[in-house]
Formats: structure tokens, sequence, C-alpha cells
DNA sequence: AGATAGGGTTAACATTTCCTTAACTTATCT
DNA sequence: AGATAAGTTAAGGAAATGTTAACCCTATCT
């Protein structure tokens, strides 16, 4: 398995180097940025595993880049962490709302920082999406299961794998690049009528409503 | 969704006091123990979704109760958090080897606790097993006994932590990974049919009904 | 010690499931 | 109509899992 991918992102340049000296010596592959743009844009070529963000910056703050991040269909399921000066104003905070999966008070001590970030990759891949009352289709990711009027499913991978990601946002489209490099993976080529075989089998077991098709763009999911 | 369940373990009564007061104000369901052993005794019937645990305790400090709670399938999927005061010697828990997935230090503001807390359990989609009546197959851990339509089984070993393991979270897949490390331990390799071959031993004893394959996912068991 | 028995693992082979492809058809846009 | 994108279908093959039997190890008994 090759080194995880982590973006360190801070207006502070000596806080870039000490805590990207700790995580490359824990073997982490480490990239820095100094503000919120620049980081989206190393981000979406790097495609880091973790985002470190501080939530004071200029420019654009780690509010801001996390909300974007988090937009981004190309980050479905990066990790987003916040650094926050301690004593800081906390409500706006509270509510984690622009989704960050973890808080973090500065200062903070390397071996902290390592232990939290360590702690933070391995739970990796539990996305978890909100339970919805009126959602006709419901996905269970731990039981590998797809839920419509009292209906279980047990899709294979692919499909499985299809299907979060469109229903990860939906009514957002995915192009087919987008969901080729989150289901296959960048590296993986295959061939055009991939990924229709596999839109059209989700279609035929939960239904073709659901799937709806933007020719010359993509697919999205809607409920 | 009936509230999720909080274990709060320290030996300062002042702050489980407090903890407890602000979780309890956000819906959160919690009970609280101050030292290890008790944590333990209670999480064994109260089967808590989230343990916080001080590191500094009397009689079982945080790290051990960490590791025992680790090591017992039935708290497989629980998360666990630490309490550490500022300031403490980092040393011992620079690895985290105990397995914890977060670290928290002290003192804490109840604000930033709760969002701590919120963030750690939106992660797991932590489906709690109910003991059910109707259960087809019921598992006695301490004599290592397995009934089934009122016969019992007395498995081997290894096919008893494996169908312990699925057990304790029915209809949660669980990798072939997780089943190693769970069953078999981190550090030992074993060749790649092994699983497979207990898998088959438990469907001929108790049904193949009840073994469900996810093909390049894993299994997991229901009733 | 030698014998025995059961559990655990492995290797070899069988089987199943799923993914991809290719060839063809249909829809949509200009 | 022509061009381009998407839909459909079935077949082949790759990958994951299932199965079986033999082997090794360890504990226990004689």
């Amino acid at each position: 398995m090759s080194a995880e991918k982590i973006l360190l992102v801070d207006d502070e340049q000596d806080i870039l180097e000490i805590l990207a000296y700790n995580l490359v010596k824990e073997g982490y592959q480490v990239r820095t940025a100094s503000n919120g743009n620049e980081a989206l844009e190393i981000a979406s070529s790097y495609k880091p595993d973790l985002v470190i963000l501080d939530v004071m910056m200029p420019v654009m703050d780690g509010m801001q880049t996390c909300e974007a991040l988090r937009k981004n269909p190309r980050h479905n399921g990066v990790i987003i962490a916040m650094l926050t000066a301690r004593g800081e104003d906390y409500s706006q905070i509270a509510g984690f709302d622009a989704g960050a999966d973890d808080y973090i008070t500065k200062p903070i001590k390397p071996k902290v920082l390592v232990s939290r970030v360590k702690a933070l990759l391995r739970r990796g891949t539990t996305e978890v999406h909100m339970p919805d009352e009126n959602a006709s289709i419901i996905i269970n990711r731990d039981k590998y299961l797809v839920m419509k009027d009292d209906h279980e499913f047990n899709l294979p991978k692919k499909e499985f794998e299809l299907l979060n990601l469109l229903y990860s946002q939906p009514s957002k489209v995915f192009t087919r690049q987008n969901i080729l490099s989150a289901v296959w993976g960048n590296e993986v080529v295959v061939g055009d009528r991939t990924i229709d075989v596999h839109i059209r089998k989700l279609r035929e077991k939960l239904g073709s409503e659901h799937f709806v098709t933007i020719k010359g763009v993509g697919y999205k999911f809607q409920h």
C-alpha cells in the first residue's frame, strides 16, 4: 500500500514546516498550501486522503475551504480536520456544519497530531449517510445493503459503489470521468460502455426513475 | 432511532457529572463508571456506541481498558475516545496502539466535547444488536457453546471466535481483513483459503443460510 | 517415548459470480 | 440525414470463493 496523502493548509509557514516534518517522518506523503485557494488547486491533482485546515486564514478561511471540498465530488470521501486556536470563538464551529470530520486545537504537540492523524486515517472508509425519512431508497454501507420499499437488495460490489457515489449527492450530476475515478480508480482503464452497463443493472433492480442521464454530461441519482 | 449510548469513564466524580449533564442535554443516553473494571462490567450489558475513557485512573487505566474493550468481539465497532490532561506525558500514548479512535485533551469545554462526540458518532453507523428472543442461534460465550433448535454445539476455538465475531453484529459485513485481525490477530499470516474453510465448517454445522457472502467485500451473519 | 485424536492450515482443484467487452440498436442534436 | 452519445444484450474470461483431502502440530493417554 502506498503512503497516505495529507494536505496541510495553514498561513503560517513555521507551523507548516513543523507539522509536515513530523508527518513525513511517520511515513506520510505531505504537501502544503498557505491558503484555501491554493489548497483547492493542489487538492484537485493531488487527491489527498486527509486535509488538515487551519480555520483562521486570510484570503479563504478553513470553513470556506472545507465547504468547497465537500461540494466537489472529486473529493468524495476525503477526511477533513480543522485546526483552531484555543480560546477562539467556538460559536461558528459548534455545529460542525461545514462538514469537518475532526477538530483539533492549537497549539498541538507533534506527537499528538500524529496520533490524531493515525486515528483519522485508520477509520478510513466509513462514510455515513444520514438516514432520510422520505427517502425511497436507503443505503446501508455497513451491511452492504440497499433497501427499497421494504425490499432488501444485495448488490455486487461495483454496482454498490456506483450507487453509493451517485447517492452521496442526490441530484448532483457526476460526469463519467468523476465516476471512473471514484469507482474504478484513476489507473484503471475500462471500455466506453462499462458504466452504462452498470447503470442499466441499477435501473433494472431499483427502478430507472432514479437514474437520470444528462446526455453529454453524466448521470445523477434522484429519489 | 433510539438515542445513542455513551459510557463515560473517569475517576473524578465532578468531571463525570459535568460531562454527563452536557451529553444528556444533547439527547444522548449516558452511563458512567469510575474505573476500568467497572467500565468493562457495565459495557458488557450496556453495549455503548461510544466510550470516553480517562487515561489516568487508579485500578485500571484508560489504555488497559481500551485494549480490553478492543479484544472483546462483543464490543466490535465501539468507538473509543481517550481523555488526557494537557501536559501529561504523551510517550505512552504516542502509538495509539491501544486502538483508540480519538484523543481529547482536558480541560475541555462542554461545547467542544459535544462537537467532538457528534463527529465521532456521525462517522460510525453503529448498528447495535438487540438480544433477540426469536433468534435461531444463541451463543453462550462463557461456556463456549452454541445452541440451535435445542441442539448444543461445541465448536472448536477458531470456529467459535469467527462465529462470535460475525454474530456480534448481525447483518454487518466483516471484511476478510476485519476477520483476520479480530480472530487471528494482526501479526499472524495465514493462507487465502483459511477463512473460507472455517466459514464452510460453520455452514455445515449451523446451516448455510446464516452465513452470507458479499463477494469482494466479506461475510456477514444473519438469523 | 510412542500412539492417537482433534484442530488448524494448506494446496489443488472446482465452482460461482461478476465485470468487461463487443456488436448492435436506439435516441438526440445539428 | 449524419454524427455522436447512450442503451441493450449476451458471451467470455477473470477474480473471488467453495470444496476436499492431506498434512502438521499439539495435547493427552498408555
